[in-house]
DNA sequence: CTCCACTTTGC
DNA sequence: CAAAGTGGA
């Protein structure tokens, strides 16, 4: 018998079920990354995210090639590339690990039509705690309300125990053709805009251990104080999480053999969860309202002059700026801050929230298929919250409550504190407030 | 059916 | 302290 091992957003060794299944054939295994920009209804890949997935993939093959396997690259669409793939090395069986969004289509396919031809397929669980048809209402609806959510899987499920990384993996003998990663461009090179990034992260799923081990150690137990971005109490694991370079599972029960005051931290883990089970049952979100009722809402969808003040940090908002400087350097911005500047932009600037998703997703390293237009939709208002109309943050009273000494404006956009705002807060909050109220009455 | 609870916020 | 609608048991 001989196995293909197809990794997708799972790359790492441990935890990692389809390759675990791999270690019983002595023939000989092959493990597969198959960059798929052309099949329909996948989301291409932002900047930032390609720049992540370089990085991962060279991290990648490093330790499997400790194991002496070879990472075959490949590129193209998968129904075809992998049943192509399979011929190639004799493949009798194809393992991988699920995946709950729009991509999950060709993997059903794919499954069909390879097993129509002899071939074995199994698909173990992918990149959550929970399977989300295991999670439901009484009445055996998705719950659409977090607090229910969580609740329900905190009570009455456990996350299954994570699984070691394979001690022995046998390469099949024949050499199977592989791309090289570098000629996939994912990097920058002229301009190389990712110098920033590059200093602050580091993919890969040992760097993603390190850096639970290190928010565990110490930063976890300040975690209440996780809405002021300047105290650096966020755990950093969401781009390693985005990627699979350490599993959900791997993080709960890590977290919770810490112990101490976690319950807080776990919930955000339950947040990432409450946004995939959704867009498996009601996505793609990115386009669509959750909500059906905005879809008439006069949200403006120009790139306009607001835009791009917005998009470069230079509203004359602080903390907004900030934000949005962290964002552009690094890859990265402060969750209070992301819901301070998407509200800035659909509230204030009265900008359709895709636009701003849209920006997010090519500039964020941890750009995720669901928690980011989950997360946008919920601050526009049309998402999966029962909250208010009415609830629109003032970015000055909100820069006073989480950055009261102004250490985070002064470190991402000191400049700020110079430039006229571009709106006004209180005329434009009136205006909002009149079009959500027309839409609810 | 009734009742509780809701990542609130701004004033 | 009020703004308000609804998911879920």
């Amino acid at each position: 018998m001989t196995t293909l091992v197809w990794l997708r957003d799972d790359l790492r060794l441990s935890d990692n079920a389809a390759l675990s299944a791999a270690t019983d054939d002595a023939d000989g295994v092959v493990v597969l990354y198959l960059l798929d920009e052309v099949s329909e209804h996948l989301r291409p890949l932002g900047g930032a995210a390609k720049w992540w997935l370089h990085q991962s993939l060279r991290a990648l093959e490093h330790s499997l090639g400790q194991l002496g396997m070879p990472l075959v690259l490949r590129r193209g669409a998968a129904e075809e590339v992998i049943p192509a793939v399979a011929r190639e090395c004799g493949a009798d069986r194809v393992l991988w690990n699920r995946r709950y969004g729009a991509a999950r289509d060709h993997d059903a396919k794919l499954k069909t039509a390879l097993r129509q031809s002899d071939v074995v397929v199994r698909s173990y669980p992918g990149d959550l705690l929970f399977e989300p048809w295991t999670i439901a209402t009484q009445t055996g609806t998705p719950y659409q309300v977090y607090s229910a959510f969580w609740r329900a899987c905190t009570s009455g499920h456990t996350p299954a125990d994570p699984l070691p990384a394979p001690k022995q993996l046998t390469s099949v003998q024949r050499d199977i053709k592989s791309e090289s990663l570098d000629s996939w461009l994912l990097t920058p090179a002229n301009p190389d805009w990712a110098a920033g990034i590059a200093s602050r992260w580091e993919p890969g799923e040992s760097a993603a251990h390190r850096t639970l081990d290190e928010f565990l150690e110490d930063r976890v137990q300040r975690y209440s104080r996780r809405d002021f971005p300047a105290e650096d109490t966020g755990s950093e694991l969401s781009p390693h999480l985005r990627w699979g370079e350490i599993s959900p599972r791997q993080v709960w029960h890590r977290t919770l053999l810490t112990g101490g005051d976690v319950g807080m931290f776990l919930s955000e883990l339950g947040w990432r969860e409450f946004a995939k089970h959704t867009a498996f049952h009601f996505g793609p979100l990115e386009q669509r309202n959750l909500n059906a009722r905005f879809d008439t809402f006069p949200w403006l969808f120009e790139r306009d002059a607001g835009f791009d003040a917005w998009k470069f940090g230079r509203t004359g908002f602080g903390i907004v700026d900030a934000g949005m400087q962290e964002l552009w350097q690094t890859g990265f911005m402060h969750n209070r801050v992301r819901m301070i500047a998407a509200s800035l932009l659909t509230k204030n600037l009265g900008l359709d929230w895709r636009i701003g998703e849209a920006w997010f997703w090519d500039t964020l390293v941890d750009a995720d298929e669901a928690s980011n237009p989950f997360n946008w939709q919920w601050v526009a208002g049309c998402g999966a919250d029962a909250a208010p109309y009415f609830r629109i943050f003032n970015p000055d009273l909100q820069q006073k409550k989480f950055d009261p000494d102004g250490a985070y404006v002064s470190k991402w956009a000191p400049y700020s504190m110079t430039l006229p705002q571009i709106i006004d807060l209180k005329a434009t909050r009136a205006d909002a407030l009149q079009a959500y109220h027309a839409l609810v009455r």
